[in-house]
DNA sequence: CCACGTCCAGTTTTT
DNA sequence: CTGGACGTGG
């Protein structure tokens, strides 16, 4: 796939002025800009390098991996590609002082949500103050000290500009309104490349404020700027029709592109078919992948909603009979850092040390942990407007009510956390197994309907696998001193090492996540798998003509080079009207 | 304070 | 279908 410098492409190398590139997926903007910097290397003088801006770490390791492929290790000394909060990390780290004499202190996400689960009120007030009283710098707040900061000292600007003679700013259809304050200020005294796709606005809306359907448009009107379109262009499937496929959905007018490379798989209603048909659907996309040469095909299996996404990797665990046919195990691996999944897993191993070994201190740390559960879910609903919010409060008192009364030597009232002492107490006898052991007290969570998330939950938190790191620490444990007490500091410090290594790795194989953490990925093949009950499509209400839908969908189709499976539901809305 | 019935919606989220 | 909001009754 030889990536062919035309005449537009080159002028943006050449460029010596802001410039825009906007393409679609696999259009080759990031390639385009990683051979800019290549030609500006040679000019640059000692401690000069480039900025290479983007939002996500996912997204900084993927343009790490595309400059391995174009650039020479000397080269890349030169780029320096970041997240936009580490970069504003370490200017308000160095030069924070500038902004209210003293130091800053910036807090970390999870520093900052255990002050928000103390705090009552509302909590963008209260990181105003922080920063503004104490010099605490909470994450959402990092661009915009920053450009503060930019504001008030010249000086410091102009240096990051000798400093940088070149910055690249990625997926810029995402950024807010205090990323564009701090950028509009480095425009003013370095050369900036910006590159972006207005059909990838997948964020827009309720969970960034700040970020604008016109923010493209906002850009050409605040700065002198040569803009470069690549929408013809397209290297990742060059030989498909997938991305005209994904277009196509993405218009809402058909006709769709006659293609093998995108097949549909209709299930009906009964029973188990959705299990055995998205089953089959990886099976049978990684069956062509090989057949078409791919001897180690990736495959993405997506779906909008983490519910779904659960539960299709819990069909994969094991075997489904299609089409006359039974179709073994799919190992694959999922994206998943859902703090609440690991929350309930402490629930839950706490409920192990209490069957374990029953005691006063056991008990109550049993019911502590539970309330700690519904605090999570609680600040998470609030945190990301859906509901449930005031359903999880009155959980969290109903379980502080039982704390109480455990700490008074009284009984415990009727309710949740009785019947769930109830249903442990009920349940057999724990045999040293973990697997085992961690099955039977998770049931005992189904026992009450308040209970049932946490069951839910603890789905993700898995120990099939003898090997797995949490399996053999809970049995080292019950061999050494016969009971599980420990396990819940054993399963969080697990956790949270499994989500420090699995930050960086490469996709192998197949791998489970939403829809919007594909984004800026690729895979061989993609099977897009729509729910019966969760996870439409096409969100029902949503105006006009589902147009935020169907950027998701274009998404999830172009992230594929060669097959895509769409599993749908039997009376499913059509992907274009006729 | 808790259980249970009815009605409604169904989705994500960097650091 | 499931889980949450909300109302009623014990």
């Amino acid at each position: 796939m030889a990536f062919e410098i035309c005449e537009k492409r080159q002028s943006v190398i050449d460029a010596r002025e802001h410039a825009l590139v906007v393409g679609g997926p696999g259009s080759g903007k990031t390639t385009l800009a990683l051979l800019k910097c290549k030609a500006l290397i040679p000019e640059l003088t000692p401690g000069q390098g480039i900025m290479f801006l983007s939002f996500s770490r996912a997204a900084v390791q993927q343009i790490l991996r595309r400059c391995r492929e174009i650039l020479s290790k000397e080269e890349m000394k030169c780029i320096d590609v970041r997240t936009y909060h580490s970069f504003c990390w370490d200017v308000l780290h160095s030069h924070g002082g500038l902004l209210g004499g003293k130091r800053l202190l910036m807090m970390s996400p999870s520093d900052e949500g255990a002050l928000r689960t103390q705090f009552d009120g509302n909590w963008t007030d209260e990181s105003h103050r922080l920063l503004e009283q104490d010099g605490r710098v909470c994450f959402d707040l990092f661009a915009s000290a920053v450009k503060d900061l930019f504001e008030r000292s010249n000086h410091l600007r102009d240096w990051m500009g000798c400093l940088f003679p070149l910055v690249i700013l990625d997926e810029f259809q995402d950024s807010d309104d205090e990323q564009w304050g701090f950028v509009r200020q480095l425009c003013d005294v370095t050369q900036t490349l910006f590159l972006a796709d207005t059909e990838q606005r997948i964020f827009e809306g309720s969970f960034r404020p700040g970020v604008r359907a016109d923010r493209l448009d906002i850009l050409k009107s605040d700065v002198a700027i040569k803009e470069v379109d690549l929408i013809d262009d397209n290297y990742r499937s060059a030989d498909s029709e997938i991305l005209a496929y994904a277009n196509a959905v993405l218009s809402g007018n058909g006709p769709l592109p006659k293609t093998s490379d995108v097949k549909s798989l209709l299930y009906s209603y009964a029973g188990e078919n959705f299990r055995s048909s998205v089953h089959f659907a990886v099976a049978a996309t990684l069956g062509e992948l090989r057949k078409r040469g791919k001897e180690q095909p990736t495959v993405a299996v997506l779906a909008r909603g983490n519910e779904l996404i659960a539960e299709i990797s819990d069909s994969l665990q094991v075997s489904h009979n299609f089409k006359g046919r039974e179709w073994k195990p799919i190992p694959h691996d999922i994206v998943w850092d859902q703090v609440l999944s690991a929350t309930a897993g402490e629930a839950i191993a706490s409920a192990l040390e209490f069957k374990s070994e029953p005691n006063q201190a056991t008990r109550r740390m049993m019911h502590f942990k539970i309330k700690a559960y519904f605090l999570v879910k609680k600040d998470f609903c609030e945190r990301y407007g859906g509901r449930g919010a005031s359903t999880a409060g009155d959980r969290v008192s109903r379980f502080e009510r039982a704390i109480a009364c455990l700490d008074e030597g009284k009984a415990l009232r009727a309710g949740s956390p009785k019947t769930l002492e109830q249903a442990l107490f009920d349940a057999a006898t724990l045999i040293g197994d973990p697997v085992a052991d961690w099955k039977l007290v998770r049931a005992a969570f189904s026992s009450h309907a308040d209970l049932r998330g946490i069951f839910q939950d603890a789905r993700m938190v898995r120990l099939y696998r003898a090997s797995d790191a949490l399996s053999s620490s809970l049995s080292n444990l019950w061999v050494s001193q016969a009971n599980y007490v420990g396990s819940a500091r054993v399963l969080k410090v697990v956790l949270d090492q499994e989500r420090l290594m699995g930050m960086d790795r490469d996709p192998e194989g197949v791998t489970l996540m939403t829809i919007h953490k594909s984004k800026g990925k690729e895979f061989d093949g993609v099977v897009l798998v729509e729910g019966l009950h969760s996870s439409p499509f096409f969100m029902a209400h949503e105006a006009p003509a589902y147009a935020a839908s169907r950027r998701l969908l274009r998404v999830g189709i172009s992230r594929a080079r060669s097959f895509v499976v769409l599993v749908r539901p039997k009376k499913a809305r059509a992907l274009v009207d006729e």
